[in-house]
RNA sequence: GGGCCCGUAGUCUAGUGGUUAUGACGUCGCCUUCACACGGCGAAGGUCGGGGGUUCGAAUCCCCUCGGGCCCA
């Protein structure tokens, strides 16, 4: 009767059959729609054109999220995004057409671009698709396009207009081999050794000063020593000349001059790292650039001019050696700053840049509004606030970006900024629409500098919510995103909302962490330890590899394991085992209210359970706990479920009345149709799978989630019932220290029972006959000791248990007997106290007597086994 | 150097004041029983990183210390 059901779990061909099927209207959001609305601000990834492990971690909980909202009664939101720009993709196109960028108009190049974007995200959007995403594909953006890079540019000019964005003079970091500026952001720290140079400046002996960065001499604007340091307190305020060049500059005193390094001197240049930088706003020093953007020295290193700062080092060093200047080197270990693309160190230069002026203090004040899990990553975006030393530099010298649209008139040198009306433009083919404003000129220089891709990338809340034109509704929900990035996108994205419409984003922020390999490290190419999602696909399926994904803690970082996805899609054969135990007996069944008075103990008992479980999972999933939800059903579905009622409960459904049956059915499908449910927001494959075979039509994930039924919940008989499964677990424990098969038949079995158990059942399940007694059977049986509750006596007694306990170990047979069935007052210290019964558990030990049995006790039950 | 997180059986892990510390994988033994051998039943395995303190009682709270990870200087 259940050959239609495959025995085996196809995992692969199921999942791909749903992809398939599956529309994708199923999963489209309505503005319109009267549910609440629960909208997530997905994370836009960078089109690489592979969708890797961290990503499906990330939009595993997502997934999760979005379906467990949307059968919870939400209308939700799960849009998709693409932040397209980027220089990854500039270098990549360069690579494969065997073009630098400036061999071809700008138009083109970006044509070229455009179209490998495009590929790539048709590939991930497959994968996606794969791994069961309920992406609402109808509210897809993709940054590159005009419809979205418009809105970047309005914010642009709004921001603008409200003063938040200044052009300035003002050091930047950049790297000399892609020759564009980058973000704080994105540095990387390599550590390495180097040499420190030990420098006689000046005439005198006294001035020597330790560098790591002899080429930068040239730009030596200043010379510094601690204010109180006594080798060095007279040299303050003397004028020294610099070797090099031969300019002269001041010995100034700063506090943050570490004494214990080199010589206690140091010079100060613009720029040689982010310290000189703030010496040079501190004490309002000169500029002084000798380094260009290809990293070369200008004219201002003299006859160092054209050399790269590797050359100028070595030149300049053998010079001093000549003057005799160089008095020693030393190795020394320090952390450079290289750029993460091609991990060329970086340099400092001030050059004329975008800013987005920051007002930290706001921004970590509306952090704070915004719920974090785990909470403590708020704290990660505001020690890297408190660290950030200047504005967000939001120009790049590239092509692949949104345009800055704006111009400078030819005649007057205005700035002009377009009007939101002449959006999109691109300043260096669009005119502006108007003359100057100031001189009335109609010559314009247009703007080639281009958007950081943070820009586009900052207003997703906004862009999805409908903002500038046709905006609805305001903060988005959620915000999910890896906890490597929280320093820029969450700064960056509260930064421009509050800005733009000074509202938060998001209400929540979850984080998750990155995906470590087996070996428990980062997964790397040099590592090898890298996993693909699509080696899991094919291996054991999406299912398996998302609850792989729920195991995890939110916000910590996960590592891979096959033994995970083993374990996980184990389960799944154990369900679908389930479910054709289930569908084998209820095949033609039609629950009704009548069985609930035909309910048996273990019945009610796994009813109980099972509604526990309900609102235990519920409350997982709304706290973003997926591991303990899937944890919660997993092992009440194998353990409780599976092994404990189906076990006991099968011999009423294959040898029982009609009415003993029916309860059972009744059991069978309250919790299969439950169980599906819980599960399909994690498993959605399965679960579609198992509710079409359930069921019969409708997809599981226009269901509700399943709400608990009160009525059912029934601690009384889930203490019988537990007392039942104990029961035959020590039954089966007795057949298994004899030798004997489980299902070895018993001659009879006797219980006790100071609580309901039914007889039938346990029968059923151990093969026996079971007879109820009503009197504790005729064996001797002697109480060996009482053990004390401590749960109970510690907090009434605190510091007099210890001798209640042992007062009570001294007490006579008769005595202890009296405190198990009654209670008993005992004397300690002279004050008298009433001991009741049932805050002692009795060590019960048996004198058999007459037949040979076996006596067992389990939870205050006396089992008699005759074999 | 600063911030955050984490040290529990061979490995991973649950457990934030209360009987004998949870579970998984692995190991060992038994069982082909009519949903499942990708299964069932059972067993062995732990100084809860170390030390001190608070408490009647600490894996849990406090202090010190050792070790690991991540982010940042």
């Amino acid at each position: 009767m259940i050959s239609l059901i495959e025995k085996e779990y196809k995992a692969k061909e199921v999942e791909e059959k749903w992809v398939k099927q599956w529309k994708d209207e199923m999963y489209y959001f309505d503005w319109n729609s009267r549910k609440p609305h629960f909208i997530i601000d997905t994370p836009p990834p960078y089109p690489t054109g592979s969708f890797h492990i961290g990503n499906t971690l990330n939009w595993c909980y997502i997934d999760f999220i979005a379906r467990y909202k949307r059968m919870k009664g939400y209308e939700v939101m799960f849009p998709q995004g693409w932040d397209c720009h980027g220089l990854p993709t500039e270098v990549k196109v360069e690579e494969m057409h065997g073009i630098s960028k400036n061999d071809l108009p700008r138009d083109e190049f970006r044509r070229l671009c455009v179209e490998f974007t495009e590929k790539n995200i048709e590939i991930m959007r497959n994968a996606m698709r794969r791994l069961g995403f309920s992406i609402d594909w109808s509210k897809e953006y993709i940054t590159m396009y005009p419809e979205y890079y418009s809105k970047t540019q309005v914010s642009f000019v709004r921001m603008y207009n409200q003063g938040l964005i200044y052009k300035g003079y003002h050091p930047v970091i950049f790297c000399p081999r892609c020759e564009t500026t980058i973000a704080l952001a994105e540095i990387e720290y390599k550590s390495g050794v180097t040499k420190l140079n030990y420098i006689r400046f000046g005439d005198s002996d006294d001035v020597v000063i330790a560098t790591t960065r002899p080429e930068l001499i040239p730009a030596c604007v200043a010379i510094a020593v601690h204010p109180s340091d006594e080798r060095y307190k007279h040299l303050i305020g003397r004028k020294v000349r610099v070797p090099v060049g031969g300019h002269e500059v001041e010995v100034i005193a700063d506090e943050e001059v570490d004494m214990e390094y080199g010589t206690g001197i140091v010079m100060i240049c613009t720029f040689g790292d982010r310290q000189d930088v703030k010496w040079w706003k501190k004490h309002g020093l000169e500029l002084r650039m000798v380094l260009d953007r290809t990293g070369r020295l200008n004219e201002k290193a003299g006859k160092y001019a054209g050399l790269t700062t590797r050359e100028a080092r070595q030149r300049i060093i053998e010079d001093l050696r000549a003057e005799g200047r160089l008095i020693k080197q030393e190795d020394v270990e320090q952390n450079v700053g290289v750029c993460w693309r091609c991990k060329t160190p970086v340099e400092i230069i001030a050059e004329e840049q975008w800013f987005v002026k920051i007002d930290k203090e706001r921004i970590l004040e509306e952090a704070r509004k915004i719920k974090w899990f785990p909470e403590h990553m708020l704290s990660r975006l505001e020690g890297w606030v408190e660290g950030m030393e200047w504005d967000w530099v939001i120009s790049r010298q590239r092509i692949f970006a949104t345009p800055i649209p704006v111009w400078y008139c030819k005649n007057c040198g205005a700035i002009v900024v377009a009007k939101e009306e002449w959006l999109p433009v691109d300043p260096t083919k669009d005119k502006p629409k108007e003359p100057c404003p100031k001189c009335g000129s109609t010559e314009f220089e247009g703007e080639d500098d281009v958007l950081d891709t943070w820009m586009d990338s900052s207003i997703t809340p906004l862009a999805i919510t409908g903002w500038p034109y046709d905006w609805k509704e305001y903060p988005t929900h959620l915000r999910p995103q890896g906890h490597d990035i929280i320093r820029t996108w969450a700064f960056y994205t509260i930064l421009r909302s509050l800005a733009l419409v000074n509202e938060i984003p998001w209400y929540e922020i979850v984080i998750n962490g990155m995906v470590l390999g087996e070996d428990g490290r980062k997964m790397s190419k040099s590592l090898g330890n890298i996993i693909s999602p699509e080696e899991v696909l094919e291996k054991y399926g999406a299912d398996a590899l998302r609850q792989w994904a729920a195991t995890g803690v939110v916000g910590s970082d996960v590592i891979f394991t096959w033994k995970e996805v083993i374990a996980a899609s184990r389960f799944q054969q154990k369900f679908w085992s389930i479910l054709r135990f289930t569908m084998g007996h209820i095949k033609d069944y039609t629950p009704s209210e009548d069985e609930e008075k035909l309910l048996r103990i273990a019945d009610r008992w796994i009813l109980s359970k099972l509604n526990r479980l309900i609102k235990e999972v519920d409350e997982h999933m709304e706290n973003y706990r997926f591991s303990e939800a899937l944890k919660a059903i997993r092992s009440f579905t194998w353990y409780e479920y599976a092994d404990n009622y189906l076990e006991i409960v099968k011999n009423r459904l294959y040898s029982g009345s009609d009415e003993e049956k029916r309860a059972a059915k009744f059991v069978l499908y309250k919790a299969m149709d439950a169980l599906i449910r819980l599960l399909a927001p994690i498993t959605p494959f399965l679960a579609e799978e198992c509710w079409s075979i359930f069921k019969g039509d409708g997809s599981v994930h226009l269901q509700s989630y399943p709400q608990a039924d009160e009525a059912f919940i029934d601690s009384e008989a889930e203490k019988c019932g537990d007392l039942m499964r104990d029961i035959v677990a020590e039954v089966r424990r007795l057949k298994h220290d004899k030798g004997m098969a489980l299902n070895a038949p018993l001659k009879l079995i006797k219980i006790f029972s100071p609580i309901e158990v039914d007889a039938r059942d346990i029968g059923g399940a151990l093969n026996a006959r079971v007879e109820i007694l009503s009197e504790i059977p005729e064996i001797s049986i002697r109480i060996k000791a009482l053990k004390p509750k401590y749960g109970i006596l510690g907090p009434m007694f605190r510091d007099k248990v210890k001798k209640i306990v042992k007062a009570v170990n001294e007490l006579s047979e008769e005595d202890k007997d009296r405190l198990l069935r009654e209670g008993l007052e005992i004397s300690i210290d002279g004050e008298v106290i009433k001991l009741e019964k049932d805050w002692f558990e009795a060590e019960i030990e048996k004198v058999v007597s007459g037949r040979e049995v076996d006596v067992l006790e389990v939870g205050g039950a006396i089992i008699v086994v005759e074999i």
